[in-house]
DNA sequence: CTGTTAGCGCTTTCAA
DNA sequence: TTGAAAGCGCTAACAG
């Protein structure tokens, strides 16, 4: 009792016991054990990220700008990746209310209820983090999706491209929703009617965005460009526009949504929305942390950060030559 | 207890009991608190991974090895970056213990005893990962940086390059020293003499590295290649050299330490030395999960992984035209 | 087969 | 100003 006096500065010791007890923690390395503390206060001062790949560098950053944040206030950070596996997600999440984890940071899987009502349901703070779920009263944090992909369309739009691929992610994961929405919206904008056999839904991976790049491409008229609707995706998309023969932005302009950090430092290529990753990360452990200090108000928050355009060298101008037939044939189709 | 015996599957339990709890577990929503558990048994199944900078492409892989790892065998893992900063290493290691991770995977910020020490002392296994600490009896996972730097040394030596410019990382941290240590061995090997003036020591950043790539560049005669310590570092110099007006390889041809894997999909450009990062997270992880399961034998092992060369663009030939004055400077002084 | 006791290390409350 | 009791939720050991 005297020592947990000395150790928190509560309630009256005098100079002498404390110094004495100072002594005698450092003499035995005494370090107080935070797991006893956590069960009396039922406080851990611990949160869990659960993302689907840290070695994405949109989900890095986020993760810095989490661990950041929480640092600051004392707390730490556990971190789970998923694959997008909702399995491997439903089993995390076991682990952490185990753990009496106190709040979540969540980039759900699917777009299903389930993981943060079960969490909810615990008492455990969730937030959304990059993908939001229908119908949920819970925290979230995202970027905007959906004017990004306006954005991304609408340049490719004003380049003279009527045929562009889009290259989403899973049907169920609302960032891929929200980013053909605003293609779609978009393409209504200028007057364009949507080709529904341009649009492809697949994985956030490399290998998913080389399969439905081929898919693309073959259609007749070919597409001028692709949207791809991660970084991921798009990397496959250069591989697999490479592999038939194809250039980038002299045969196909590529955008893509999320930055490559390191990428573009070396060398400026792909034309992006961004989307404040770090920022992303930050606001949402705020909020979190907010709501477990009590400071937030009853209903739940929801944060949508705006992105931005950065042009670069992989989109450019409808090529006259390559493309004249299919442009003719665009042409026709619009009058 | 009874409860208990029925989460645990211990001990005798008739059917119908049984099924009672399960089914009051299911009604309630009940969750086993792990806390108390781990009070119990002096165990958290968590284990803690210390780094500099999650943003780094080699630590956030190192990363998702050791998450894999840690998962597949019940493991949780937490995560701490320190920026290089002794202090939040410090720090954080005080909390890890009161929270009482089972072990640690630590990336130190610099080469000195105390932080092994600090949590040998109480008992947690450590893990070294990355860079060694001369004299303490610890376990160490790390790629072999003496022997990449060789073959990146040798390469440029090949090439026909004899002023080679080496940009390290702290003069405190192990890899910056093994790597000074093979680009010196490499050039006793093929008989030239190191020039101590085309030695840097920095940090392992772009802003480092643009630095010292604007000294290294200044010298006379300049230098015809760099070696910079790692990826980071090599970002800064290829932003120095063009805001000089050259151009990579044909004016200075550069190589580094560790892949961009995102940015070598690309755009295959760099010539690197590439650690297996993920290998190198597992490996280590296995380490300590081994100790913790008591495993292993009581000396400290040690594991060194090979590196691999990969070729790319940023490295060429010497060339005759820039170039010739300095290579004629280089040959008088080498005959 | 089921339940009681005790203790892991901490802190609130109350007593000395 | 210091210390004793009790309880957070769990399980080993023992009793019934």
């Amino acid at each position: 009792m005297t020592v947990s006096r000395v150790i928190n500065n509560s309630g009256y010791i005098s100079q002498e016991t404390r110094e004495r007890v100072e002594q005698a923690i450092a003499d035995l390395g005494y370090v107080p054990n935070a797991l006893a503390r956590s069960l009396r206060f039922k406080k851990t001062k611990t949160i869990a990220l659960i993302l689907t790949d840290i070695t994405n560098p949109f989900f890095t950053t986020v993760a810095r700008g989490v661990e950041d944040t929480a640092s600051e206030h004392g707390f730490t950070v556990m971190f789970c990746n998923t694959d997008e596996s909702q399995d491997d997600e439903t089993e995390y999440l076991n682990v952490l209310v185990q753990k009496q984890v106190d709040g979540v940071l969540l980039v759900p899987a699917s777009c299903t209820p389930e993981s943060a009502t079960f969490l909810l349901d615990r008492n455990v703070p969730v937030v959304l983090l990059d993908r939001h779920i229908p119908d949920v009263e819970v925290d979230s944090v995202r970027g905007d999706s959906e004017g990004g992909a306006h954005l991304l369309t609408n340049h490719l739009i004003a380049l003279g491209h009527r045929r562009i691929a889009l290259l989403c992610g899973p049907r169920t994961v609302s960032t891929s929703q929200d980013r053909a929405l605003g293609y779609r919206r978009a393409l209504a904008d200028a007057g364009l009617e949507a080709d529904d056999g341009l649009i492809f839904w697949g994985q956030y991976t490399p290998q998913s965005g080389e399969h439905l790049t081929r898919l693309a491409l073959a259609r007749q008229p070919r597409p001028t460009a692709i949207f791809a609707a991660n970084n991921f995706v798009a990397i496959g998309v250069l591989h697999a526009v490479r592999e038939a023969g194809l250039r980038v932005p002299d045969d196909v302009s590529l955008v893509t949504f999320d930055d490559l950090p390191v990428a573009s430092l070396i060398d400026p290529f792909l034309t992006v929305v961004e989307q404040p990753a770090y920022a992303m990360g930050e606001r949402a452990t705020r909020l979190l942390l907010d709501r477990l200090a009590g400071r937030s108000p009853a209903e739940p928050q929801t944060v949508v950060l705006p992105t931005q355009l950065i042009v670069r060298k992989s989109s450019g101008p409808v090529h006259a030559a390559p493309a004249a037939l299919q442009d003719q044939g665009q042409r026709e189709r619009e009058s």
